[in-house]
DNA sequence: AGCACGCCGACT
DNA sequence: GTCGGCGTGCTC
């Protein structure tokens, strides 16, 4: 692993011309650097710059006729003429990317068979944070008004009766205080009523105590805390499954690791999936650390994002919890990495660089010596075959935490006990949830379809509504009013008349989504208080946090949730989970599909009955046979991953053989079969490597391109990259063809 | 990723 | 006769 070339110990090249400095160092030398921009090109550029300059100083270059963030990734070479060099043209007053950053950005790159600017990309993601902080602009009350003949309207009159009684804010702030828009206050300055001031940036927050006085732990809790703090000692590069049942305090138990890296002076990278980095988990952490971590997720604004990115970089972030990006952040003194709910397929990263987060940690971990905990209630088949080989280690909480037990879980077989003709709720089920409501319990349907229907059919002449630009149906979204297609998000309105046949009334929906069951819901529990939570109808993260607080303080009798609600939530009074249909997610020819539904309902079998109630579970099915749910219903997670394994074994997948998938995408069915031919006629020859396709990719047509796929297998002891590598170096393609190269894929589409 | 260069259609 | 479409290729 890693390459290692990139030491301090590189002399640049010097690059001296005939006048020389004369022997002495009076003048400053120059000298030839390779500079790295985050661009995908396909490699390192030459540029002159001073002789002392350290690697992983962050620069800037002049590219063709506009000025580039670079970053300097070693010593130049001779390949281009150095009177066709081009100088450095400033260097940025931020910390240098640290060696540990610039070595992983040369690991990930051939792995995932990226050029390495685009995954330097992925480090320099708070371009703001290379400019110098200015001062705050603030504004404030003037000391002695200048103009009387003022227009006083209400608006105005609030700002300035706001500020009267403040220190001098943000114009902005002033303005949500005041409750009216920016342009209010900006007309008072101008009016100069309100003057503008600078004042220095707010400090930084308090870091994370290590010895806050945290909840106590159970015995069982506190033994794999020790055992995790004794992985810290030894302070080297191991990886730890932390395999807790839903509701075993798992979270707890990882913060000892936190503390005690904080205790060494080390950095914490906590990676959650976007969706579960929650309000929620925020409040836990601040009640055993006494503040809030550092955050980072994708939706940053530019103030945080720049704040965190230099936090991290400058060491004074303590912890950071992040989604995936976050690993590419400049951690200089980074002790621990904690992947949670490392089985959630959200770590795959599906554009751009194709990278899957949680590998990447362990990769980064082993690069930096520095130990790694994976938590789950769910592991992957991945992780729990790497626990089988010896290469990780286990730490189990086998029981819920305080004595709660884990849920009955049963099927509804819908054969025996179909639901009435149009409705998707078995009678039994029905029954089942009046009664929890009688109790005054809640009651949570899930359904893992966004929308109210997943088809709409013309009655007269059979039409389907499909997607322009991709080979896809359109989902209505009736509560939106519009038919949305999941994979381009194209929108349209609901049409009256068929668009083929013209037939008035004559569309019909086919099959539930949340609002259909909603719909449904509504009309047999007249009186239930319900809440539809899906990630369509959510304005940001502090009305998710605002409708989890609902749920949780018993406002909500019913929810209705897609798998945004299956994620480390604790709901008490919650105590029957009804799964509408737990057959959704296992056809298709994702290699996953089995194991992935396993995850996602035992996910949300456990948001029942955490309290001191027992829960139930009931899974709608017209299979209760099928491993998945056999599984599930006896609760027997080891025999199907054992059996999942067995399976993936005898077919050579991952993770007992290496798959890589290649998809060629084209304006034209035409020039995708061409490139496809071109790219079949190279395929590589390699004993052991199977290439498999071309065929049609799943979804043929994406957003009005053309695809097809190759699967390219091969034994675990071949590294795929190189050959993929040379495959696709081989061929010569016209500009408008588009090869994606994944390797490790998950989603097969 | 930008941006310039370059070779074929409808306009002042 | 030109303006401009975006296919192709380069950027140290």
């Amino acid at each position: 692993m890693g390459n290692g070339n990139s030491t301090h110990s590189d002399a640049p090249r010097l690059a001296l011309g005939d006048e020389g400095r004369g022997g002495d160092d009076a003048a400053p030398g120059q000298a030839v650097w390779h500079v790295l921009i985050p661009l995908p090109l396909p490699g390192p550029l030459d540029y002159l710059g001073p002789d002392d300059l350290c690697l992983g100083t962050v620069v800037e270059v002049p590219l063709g006729g506009r000025l580039v963030v670079g970053v300097v990734w070693g010593a130049g070479t001779d390949q281009v003429p150095v009177d066709r060099l081009r100088p450095i043209a400033r260097v940025f007053d931020v910390p240098p990317l640290p060696p540990i950053s610039r070595r992983f950005v040369d690991w990930v790159a051939p792995y995932t068979l990226s050029p390495a600017g685009a995954v330097l990309k992925l480090c320099l993601s708070a371009p703001a944070a290379l400019e110098p902080e200015g001062q705050e602009m603030v504004v404030g009350l003037a000391a002695i008004p200048s103009d009387t003949s003022l227009k006083w309207t209400a608006a105005r009159r609030r700002v300035v009766d706001t500020a009267r009684d403040l220190p001098p804010l943000p114009a902005p702030e002033l303005a949500r205080l005041a409750g009216c828009g920016v342009s209010v206050v900006h007309g008072l300055v101008a009016a100069g009523v309100l003057v503008r001031t600078g004042r220095d940036r707010m400090p930084p927050p308090r870091p994370a105590d290590p010895d806050h006085a945290g909840p106590t732990l159970s015995d069982e809790q506190a033994d794999a805390a020790d055992r995790l703090c004794a992985m810290m000692a030894a302070g080297r590069y191991a990886v730890t499954l932390l395999d807790g049942v839903t509701g075993s305090g798992k979270t707890n138990v990882y913060f000892e690791a936190i503390a005690a890296a904080l205790r060494d002076g080390r950095q914490v990278l906590v990676l959650l999936p976007e969706i579960a980095l929650t309000a929620q988990w925020l409040d836990r952490f601040a009640a055993r650390f006494g503040t809030r971590p550092s955050e980072w997720h994708s939706r940053l604004t530019g103030r945080s994002r720049r704040r965190t990115w230099r936090a991290v970089a400058d060491g004074t972030a303590g912890v950071v919890v992040g989604a995936r990006s976050a690993l590419f952040l400049p951690f200089t003194a980074l002790g621990l990495i904690i992947v949670d709910e490392e089985h959630d397929p959200a770590f795959k990263q599906e554009d751009g660089v194709l990278y899957h987060a949680r590998d990447m940690a362990v990769a980064r971990a082993f690069l930096d010596d520095i130990p790694v905990v994976l938590a789950s209630a769910t592991p992957s088949l991945e992780t729990v075959v790497n626990v089988d080989r010896g290469r990780y280690a286990k730490v189990a909480l086998p029981d819920r935490f305080g004595g709660a037990r884990l849920p009955d879980i049963r099927a509804v077989d819908l054969r025996e006990t179909p639901p009435e003709r149009g409705t998707f709720l078995a009678p039994s089920l029905i029954a089942e949830a009046l009664e929890t409501l009688a109790r005054g319990e809640q009651v949570l349907l899930f359904m893992n379809r966004r929308g109210y229907a997943p088809l709409t059919l013309c009655r007269a002449c059979g039409h389907r509504l499909a997607c322009p630009d991709c080979d896809a149906w359109l989902v209505e979204h009736r509560l939106a009013r519009r038919l949305i297609c999941h994979h381009c998000d194209h929108r349209e309105p609901i049409p009256v008349r068929c668009p083929a046949c013209g037939a008035p009334d004559a569309l019909t929906a086919i099959g539930p989504g949340v609002e259909r069951i909603a719909e449904e819901v509504a009309a047999r529990f007249p009186e239930a208080r319900t809440l539809i939570l899906t990630s369509d109808q959510l304005h940001g993260t502090a009305d998710l946090a605002d409708k989890m607080d609902r749920i949780r303080d018993g406002a909500v009798d019913i929810v209705i949730g897609t798998q945004l609600i299956a994620k480390g939530h604790h709901f008490p009074g919650l105590t029957l989970v009804g799964v509408v249909d737990a057959d959704l997610g296992q056809s298709g020819g994702d290699l996953r599909a089995a194991e992935r539904t396993y995850q996602l309902l035992a996910q949300v079998a456990g948001r029942a009955g955490r309290g001191d109630r027992p829960g139930h579970v009931r899974l709608q099915t017209y299979d209760p046979d099928q491993p998945v749910l056999a599984a599930l219903l006896t609760g027997d997670r080891d025999a199907f991953l054992a059996a999942e394994a067995a399976e993936r074994a005898r077919r050579d997948l991952p993770p007992f053989g290496r798959l890589a998938g290649i998809i060629v995408s084209a304006p034209s069915a035409e020039a995708a079969d061409a490139a496809a031919s071109a790219l079949a006629r190279a395929r590589p020859a390699v004993a052991g490597v199977e290439v498999l396709g071309p065929a049609e990719a799943p979804l043929a047509v994406l957003q009005r391109r053309h695809r097809r796929r190759f699967l390219v297998k091969a034994p675990r002891g071949i590294r795929l990259q190189p050959i993929v590598a040379d495959w696709l170096g081989r061929v010569r393609l016209p500009q408008s063809i588009r090869i994606k190269a994944d390797i490790d894929p998950y989603s097969f589409l």
